[in-house]
DNA sequence: AAGCCGGGGGA
DNA sequence: TCCCCAGGCTT
């Protein structure tokens, strides 16, 4: 087992949490879904956001609760319709399971989704991710997630952006995920992921975690 | 672990 | 053109 490889020390791991939390006090991204604990309205934006960028899903995100505001709303509208509303996010088959979600809330759940985890992971549509996301965004109960953007995150900053495999990754989410603040810590992950450590050009310059990143120390070109 | 599932935006 | 995007599901 290289170095790199081993589990990310301590210390490593408390600045990281530490120095996220700070910037993203400061640099939170403004995003109408962090306006609400609505565990429809949440489940929404996670779904649409599946593979699909924030710029596109804002603008499909308010029209769509202008036209479902509610679960049974939702449930409510037919197959076709809400397929229509859809377009054009793409990955066409999230539509329907959204709103078979929807019937089945109706109908098993009194018109509210479930709370737990694993129930949540039942429904097609919801995986690993969207379950941990509800569960925190909506729930307030803390849970690791892994999206593009965490994944290449904690590649870069623990592991020097090397493959990794996913499981490692999962449990390096677990274990750095603050249980006072979860719901920041998932939140300010995905927007550092999305404006610092992005894919291509990461913005290296002003990245508070540039002193220990391992990315950055083994390759400086950024 | 790999392939497939859309569609748009940016380089 | 190619890459990327708050994944999930089937093989």
């Amino acid at each position: 087992m290289t170095p790199a490889a081993r589990r990310p020390t301590r210390d490593r791991r408390t600045a990281f949490v530490r120095r996220l939390l700070r910037w993203y006090g400061h640099h939170q991204r403004n995003l109408p879904w962090r306006r609400t604990r609505n565990p429809y309205r949440i489940l929404v934006s996670e779904v649409m956001l599946q593979q699909t960028q924030v710029s596109r899903v804002i603008p499909k995100y308010r029209e769509w609760m202008r036209k479902y505001p509610s679960v049974d709303a939702l449930a409510a509208a037919s197959v076709r319709e809400v397929r229509g509303t859809w377009y054009p996010l793409g990955y066409n088959i999230r539509p329907v399971r959204l709103h078979r979600i929807a019937r089945t809330a109706v109908k098993n759940y009194g018109g509210r989704l479930p709370k737990s985890r694993e129930e949540l992971l039942g429904l097609e549509g919801i995986g690993r991710y969207t379950a941990g996301a509800v569960m925190t965004f909506a729930y307030g109960v803390p849970t690791p997630i892994l999206d593009t953007n965490i994944r290449r995150v904690l590649r870069r900053v623990f592991y020097g952006d090397r493959s990794t495999h996913e499981s490692v990754l999962w449990r390096l989410s677990t274990a750095l995920l603050p249980t006072d603040r979860g719901y920041d810590f998932n939140q300010a992950l995905m927007d550092f992921g999305a404006t610092i450590c992005t894919a291509r050009a990461p913005q290296c310059k002003r990245c508070p975690m540039r002193s220990f990143c391992r990315a950055y120390s083994e390759d400086k070109r950024w």
